[in-house]
DNA sequence: CTACAGCTCCTAGCATGCTACGAACAGTCC
DNA sequence: GGACTGTTCGTAGCATGCTAGGAGCTGTAG
């Protein structure tokens, strides 16, 4: 097993530490589906596949394992950890806790024009890739929507936070690839959104966040359920954290 | 440099990971003043100290690096960073987003004997600490508490956040050797909240915790103003982040 | 067919050699 | 004296050798 190596794009001589190049390349091949949640991979593998040694793949694992997107098993490699419902339900709690302060911060920002072009620039964004239906260019702007509201509440941990949890989370939603939802349908749940930090209305911010993030949380929690065939019903989950 | 070997206590044999070893060796160091924020060390330093070799003690700093607690220099050892006011009081504002559901949350559990029992146990062992003016056991204690009314709260995510943060600004605590609050005064801020989880009152415990965190938050960004020789004022920063 | 014992293989984890490169210093030139 | 250049020194970062130990297979006994 360990000659097989694992196809990944060798590691372009490129500038930079490659511990931070192997991350980004694990991440990637999560998201692209080339590496799946429950199997066993070892470093010995990614090393080969990426043309590197293993100590900078080592590093990255390790901190790929501090962040809980895989977990170690002694002697015997890692495994790409798949979030449980619980876990999701807990994420969309501390975001809850975290994004909607920030965007009542920021629907009261000192700087409102340079702020309301920069949300309108990346709505447009999302719009575009939503428009030819392109998934991986959305949620990447998706979370640079998110970004920015965290921004302009000018608190660069929490905003760290939520990042970290944003990812954690998004390669369920690549993997699974759940229709449920349009991208046009998440387009119309950013717009009162923005619309309302535009116009300067907290109450209004706040609200459409919530229910934004609520639509998407219960739905990744319904995902998660569906993956692990449980019986346990969203609602009961998702009441008992958030 | 290189060979000033850094007194530390060398690593006793002892089964698990000598990188875990190595994080809470240099959390200790930290704590008791052996290793000093703004002073470069090398891993070469560490590892000899230690008596491990340089991998695992790189691999522990790797981590400490993630968690914000040093800060690699490339190619010239790294530094412990001293956390900036600002950095503490968006600390304590995502303390305050997550610790005050979570408290609300804690006085209004499901099983309110067995939490009662577990948060007046961990109070005797603080007012213990406090008599004998042990201060690194009450700082133990300290984090124990909040540890438990965020696990009452049934969100391991945002326990495991808070644990990092509160982590991070202790060694700030540790260090300046503040006095202006005594043990006991802590202990007094205490008290209304865990009276108010036990009495099944969630408006009290927020309100009481809130008054705890604000003042714990200001009184730390007052001693890093201090130690930066700042012209700032407290109110200036805590209000434009919390 | 099943239970078990031994063996092989692969792994994480640790130790250590190696290299490119920034910093600090010394020596030199103006 | 002051700017400038060459050199030494120590460092992070990467590559690679080494080891103990668990998983799973294979052959064997019952």
């Amino acid at each position: 097993m360990a000659d097989e190596a694992l196809e990944l794009e060798p590691l372009t001589p490129f500038p930079g530490r490659r511990m931070e190049q192997a991350i980004a390349a694990v991440r990637a091949a999560i998201d692209d589906g080339r590496m799946k949640p429950g199997v066993k991979y070892s470093v010995y593998q990614l090393a080969e596949g990426l043309g590197i040694s293993r100590t900078p793949v080592r590093d990255a694992l390790l901190r790929l394992e501090e962040v809980g997107l895989i977990k170690f098993e002694a002697r015997q490699g890692f495994r790409i950890l798949l979030p449980q419902p619980k876990e999701i339900a807990e994420i969309f709690a501390v975001r809850l806790a975290l994004e909607l302060p920030a965007v009542r911060k920021a629907a009261t920002a000192p700087d409102p024009a340079a702020l309301s072009d920069a949300l309108l620039h990346q709505q447009r964004l999302m719009r575009d890739a939503a428009a030819i239906g392109n998934e991986h260019e959305f949620a990447h702007h998706d979370l640079g929507l998110h970004d920015l509201i965290l921004d302009a509440a000018d608190n660069s941990r929490a905003r760290a936070i939520v990042k970290t949890l944003r990812e954690t989370t998004r390669l369920l939603g690549a993997n699974t690839a759940d229709k449920t939802r349009t991208l046009t349908d998440i387009d119309d749940e950013h717009t009162p959104v923005i619309d309302a930090i535009i116009a300067g209305q907290p109450d209004e911010a706040e609200a459409a966040m919530r229910k934004h993030l609520e639509n998407t949380g219960r739905l990744l929690v319904a995902q998660a359920l569906r993956t692990e065939a449980s019986d346990r019903s969203v609602d009961e989950i998702w009441s008992a954290v958030v």
